[in-house]
DNA sequence: GCGCGAGTACGAAAGACTTCGTAAATAGGA
DNA sequence: TCCTATTTACGAAGTCTTTCGTACTCGCGC
């Protein structure tokens, strides 16, 4: 994973279409990638991730279709925990900084990620408050 | 995948090491590795980082100190890359809302999290100004 | 100076990943 | 029905990773 994961680099590169397009049949998905790769190791990688039970297919015309299984955001936070641990060393804070450094976001998204922010903050509230509530 | 990054899985995870006690010999690597690896896997690994550039050596008594080169925080910096390219559909949102999932910062931590998106917020005031000044 | 033990160098074996060639199957039209 | 174009199935070749065995080296103590 230079994996980020629990897929290979290419398996993610594959993923990665699926999760964009919702799903695919082969043709979508070597469409869909950056690099030109032949359509029968897109295949190839297809029956791979099927039999990992990341991808499931149905039939589509004389074609499959392929369908992720694993989600995007689950494959994602294993990733980041992985890179918490080994080069954040934990740190959720300088995780943040690098984040928002290679891709800067605009003035509304800073606004959702505050929210998140206070969210957390409510939520920690709430859990120490439970007594005071109950009492 | 689960490659984040440049490195290997097992690369990454001796550079981990090194990243967290700044420098170290093969044994202090080999002691610092989560689970068990030969003596000399470890060796072979570090002179295949050293091929790559990923870190140098100097002599320590009769053995070598290794000492990494490559920033944790540039590595760190193309792993989320890739990761908000193929995971996150470019959202730096999503990513933010998975990372405190996966590892829940305490309150001070927060508070300089929000301090990191502050800071993006004067940024983006002061170039919106730049014209006005220069004009 | 010599020997011993700690350490490094080399290379090969095993396994995983990636890629694609070729064969087989299938559906649709002539 | 039969042919053709599209698609899947199989498997093997090439490359990269990972692991470690074995041989060599070097420095320190006697």
């Amino acid at each position: 994973m230079t994996n980020p994961t629990d897929f290979t680099d290419r398996e993610l590169d594959i993923m990665g279409v699926l999760w964009r397009l919702g799903s695919g049949t082969v043709a979508d998905v070597q469409d869909g990638l950056d690099r030109p790769v032949g359509y029968t190791t897109v295949l190839k990688q297809l029956q791979i991730l099927e039999e990992k039970g990341a991808v499931r297919h149905e039939r589509q015309g004389r074609a499959y279709r392929y369908h992720p299984v694993t989600e995007a955001q689950e494959t994602g936070g294993n990733a980041l925990r992985r890179l918490l641990d080994t080069v954040f060393d934990g740190s959720a804070e300088m995780a943040l900084a690098r984040l928002v450094s290679e891709a800067p976001p605009d003035a509304r998204e800073i606004a959702r990620m505050r929210a998140i922010l206070d969210e957390l903050d409510a939520d920690a509230g709430e859990s120490e408050g439970d007594d005071e509530e109950e009492a």
